[in-house]
DNA sequence: TCTCCCATGTAATTCGTTACATGATTCC
DNA sequence: GGAATCATGTAACGAATTACATGGGAGA
């Protein structure tokens, strides 16, 4: 009757880190030990996320805990253990991908949105895509306006070097913002 | 004959994180408290850090207990505390803006060169920056051949939204690079 | 058997987050 | 005096980092 294993499934609904879900996606393409994570992270430039094992197995614990992954394979010792997404996973995964981009998005960490959309045509497919990335398009928008008004306000007597870090933050944005019209054009043109 | 304070002072020489290093460089620019200081974050575009009591007042202390920072006024109770550098506070800033920039910076926190860059002029004037320029494109550089390389390889059977996540990427470092060109020019005219 | 690499994990420490507690000031 | 705001901090907790520990399999 041990409850324990009950209790951890029911953990409260505490929203899952971006770590966590980039997990969850990597896995749902094709399931993998938490090595080959590790190497994904150590090899691909896509992720900054850190491919140390004090990360990355302590996470994908996490998610087992949680009842969104499912391990075959490896059961004595240590050897190779294969995860999977759940249907509970599957089901995270896609409610994650839904977010809408906010402007939170953009200063917590910049290329958060970026990282959903690599993930999101083969779970929620072209449209879900299109509907990103005119969002994504007017947050970008709102807040390269904003930090105009910012910079016009408040820059007056700073720095050379100052103003000029100013505006490469601003000019990262813009060209985020034109990436997006690039983006929304190149899918129409593969819709037709 | 309490050691601790001595032990205290000469901590073991951790590396400064990037919050400290940041509220170092606030406060020589002007002498603040705490709660100042957590305004900035909350209101100013340009760095991210969190504005939390919890972030900032820890960090402070960890300063102060260094020997980098030293306070004036608020001796009893819960009064305004100003805080300004040390002589050593001074010291450890030099040192973090000179450091060059390098590709794991690009890596970890893609905005972390352009902070150092923001203070820099202030403080090691206009020849230190147009040196970290120079030096910045070239890593920029690189590291776009990089990617650029990788995509040729190991992206042929991506998805298109993954494909462009990618592109958004690659595309927001060229968009370095070439603010890196045009901050030169905008420093050489300055010049004459 | 020895060695190297695959593979999974843990321990100590540090830092940030959210939430809470509390003293000082100011203005009505 | 009472309410709002200024101002400083602490407590509990979650998660990442570095470093270490350990076991399994392949080939010399």
């Amino acid at each position: 009757m041990r409850m324990v294993g009950r209790l951890g499934a029911r953990a409260k609904a505490r929203e899952l880190s971006l770590l966590e879900c980039a997990l969850l996606a990597l896995l749902r393409q094709s399931p993998s030990s938490g090595y080959d994570l590790r190497k994904v992270f150590a090899e691909t430039p896509l992720a900054h996320f850190s491919d140390s094992p004090g990360a990355v197995y302590p996470a994908l614990a996490r998610l087992e805990h949680r009842g969104l992954l499912s391990s075959s394979g490896g059961s004595g010792g240590r050897k190779r253990r294969a995860l999977r997404p759940t249907t509970a996973g599957h089901g995270a995964l896609r409610q994650w991908l839904r977010k809408a981009p906010t402007r939170a998005d953009l200063l917590q960490w910049r290329d958060a949105p970026m990282l959903r959309f690599a993930f999101m045509e083969e779970v929620l497919g072209r449209e879900a895509c299109r509907r990103f990335l005119v969002r994504y398009g007017e947050v970008l928008g709102e807040y390269v306006r904003e930090l105009e008004a910012y910079g016009r306000d408040h820059l007056t007597q700073a720095s050379s070097s100052g103003r000029l870090a100013f505006d490469s933050g601003v000019d990262g944005f813009r060209a985020q913002r034109r990436w997006v019209e690039r983006a929304l054009r190149t899918l129409a043109k593969e819709d037709s």
